[in-house]
DNA sequence: CTGTTAGCGCTTTCAC
DNA sequence: GTGAAAGCGCTAACAG
């Protein structure tokens, strides 16, 4: 059996408020009592019952990141911060997948808000693709701090990437190296990055008096298959493009498969760009031009911002979004 | 403020103890009281409090994943499904990152113990790499299940591949293609997989009557630049070898990179295999020829232990190896 | 500055 | 078959 503070209190000659008051820096505790408890702390070995403390402080200590599965995996070192974060300030942080198109998923969702056991959410797209998780929080009263949320028209706390900005940036990149066609590989329709990934390469197209060409746009869903199978129909057309913008990385994985297959040489035949900055698009050949959102920065200033909340020290601009870093790589070069 | 049993009482007339009866599936209750407290709870929008639990019961139902981050990144798929194993038995899994070199990160771990703040722990390598976790654990008697653990000896339940035997069937796999001189890219040495896989290469080619040539051996700490420089290195020398066994998907990656760079064709001049089937192996060009540990069923089924043992019904084999899969993709091919 | 008391929501004796 | 009462370890309110 764990020892409790009323071991500390009969060790220490006091009350086990008085021990209550010395864990919890609490004042009005005279310095010689203090140090007689700290010290019977260690004596007894005593640690804080959580149970306990979460019982009579109607607390859960408990903090959700609701993932969804596919969409985006943590790194080790991203999840290893974020442990830490919450660790520092007495939170345990639960990662649970969820998926919005699952009766069964949203059910279970609905049973830990009722029964109240996180004392707030961090969602990524597209949890909250049809506003369920919103407004179940929102009626329970339950803080949320969305991470690139699709809606942003609610007025819910949020950490985004700018994905307009970012395809703009990267197309700029493609017509500084000299190409005019461009191919754009779309994902999801109901993804709000598609869109801004979209919008800002048909823009920056427009501004630069490109015209928008519907035949170089494909449709990758932006997974692999997705770009693989874009790519080979792009290519294999009368007039193909000279540089692919695949929307995703994964997307562009496809594409340069597809193009290594067909023994389209990259980047000197076939420029190609991604967009996200996954881990390997360092390490494939030619290295990936990419678009990198600090999504670890994204993540971990997403909790940061719910713990605030949650201490009632909401800070001012409760929705932030962040710059990206566009990474030029091997596998762009000039046009022929 | 939400409902508890007294709630539920006061609605469906009856004492608190019945209705906890009832919530615990406890038998002594008629059908027809049974009935009106489901009925009652439904009414009230009851759920039980964990806190409250917990502390009655002491016991944390929670589980701690202990994780060497940059170890391997588990799957949002396999994430998913452990938190749905946790879920279906009551149990919260917590994803806890480990630097067993970490002084801080050992003590945190030793705070989480003796404040027990986990029912039960499951450890991938290397966090048990200097005994500090299982010995810590054993103190505290808490049930412990490892994954691919570094030292067998110890009576500690675990789940584990077969390293030794998958770097056979690699090895074996190149053999039977014609290669003579296959180059073996080491790990971390105080891995057990490093060991493991190298010895079963030693020894799948003594079986074949070829040589072992220290000169083929070199070093890649299972990562990219590793198997990188390890690469070029190899390449370079007045007589390079025809396969290489890069000991890791990663470092596999960091071979092709080198080979692509230095013009030579994979599979046509060099056949490359890794050690692991991480998610990319498939979508790199060309696809990668490895071996897949069923890391997923590992984790799962480590984890399913875990709870077995902490319901008190520890099976009988309390360590269990999975086989693996040879897995034939586009960068191997016959010796020339 | 310190201690006593009550009670958070639940399960567990032990009577009835 | 059912319920009253005690208590898990802690914090909050209130005396002293």
């Amino acid at each position: 059996m764990a020892a409790t503070i009323k071991d500390v209190a009969k060790v220490a000659g006091c009350s086990i408020k008085t021990v209550s008051r010395v864990i919890n820096n609490e004042p009005h505790v005279t310095e010689e009592i203090r140090l007689r408890v700290q010290n019977a702390i260690r004596v007894v070995g005593y640690s804080p019952n959580l149970a306990a403390r979460r019982l009579v402080l109607q607390k859960a200590y408990m903090i959700c990141l609701l993932m969804y599965p596919g969409f985006y995996q943590p790194a080790s070192a991203l999840l290893s911060r974020i442990m830490d974060i919450g660790y520092s300030e007495n939170y345990d942080i639960l990662i649970e997948p969820y998926y919005p198109t699952h009766k069964t998923s949203k059910d279970r969702l609905a049973n830990m808000v009722t029964a109240r056991r996180f004392d707030g959410f961090v969602t990524t797209p597209p949890c909250d693709m049809d506003g369920f998780v919103a407004d179940l929080l929102i009626t329970y009263k339950i803080p949320v701090v969305q991470i690139n949320p699709l809606d942003r028209s609610k007025n819910i706390p949020y950490i985004a990437g700018n994905d307009y900005q970012d395809a703009c940036l990267l197309t700029q990149h493609l017509i500084g190296l000299g190409h005019r066609r461009i191919s754009f590989l779309n994902g999801p329709r109901n993804m709000r990055s598609s869109l801004d990934r979209l919008h800002g390469y048909r823009d920056t197209l427009a501004r630069h008096g490109i015209p928008y060409d519907p035949a170089l746009i494909g449709n990758s869903e932006f997974n692999f298959d997705g770009g693989y199978t874009a790519a080979q129909i792009l290519l294999k057309s009368p007039h193909p493009p000279s540089a692919i913008y695949a929307g995703s990385d994964e997307a562009a994985y496809g594409v340069i498969y597809a193009a290594q297959e067909m023994g389209v040489q990259i980047p000197a035949q076939l420029s190609v760009c991604g967009h996200d900055d996954l881990i390997f698009s360092k390490t494939i050949w030619p290295g990936l031009t990419t678009i990198h959102q600090p999504i670890d920065e994204i993540t971990e200033q997403a909790v940061l911002l719910l713990i605030d909340i949650l201490k009632g020290n909401p800070p001012d601009p409760l929705q932030i979004i962040l710059p990206s870093r566009l990474i030029v790589r091997g596998s762009t070069a000039k046009a022929a």
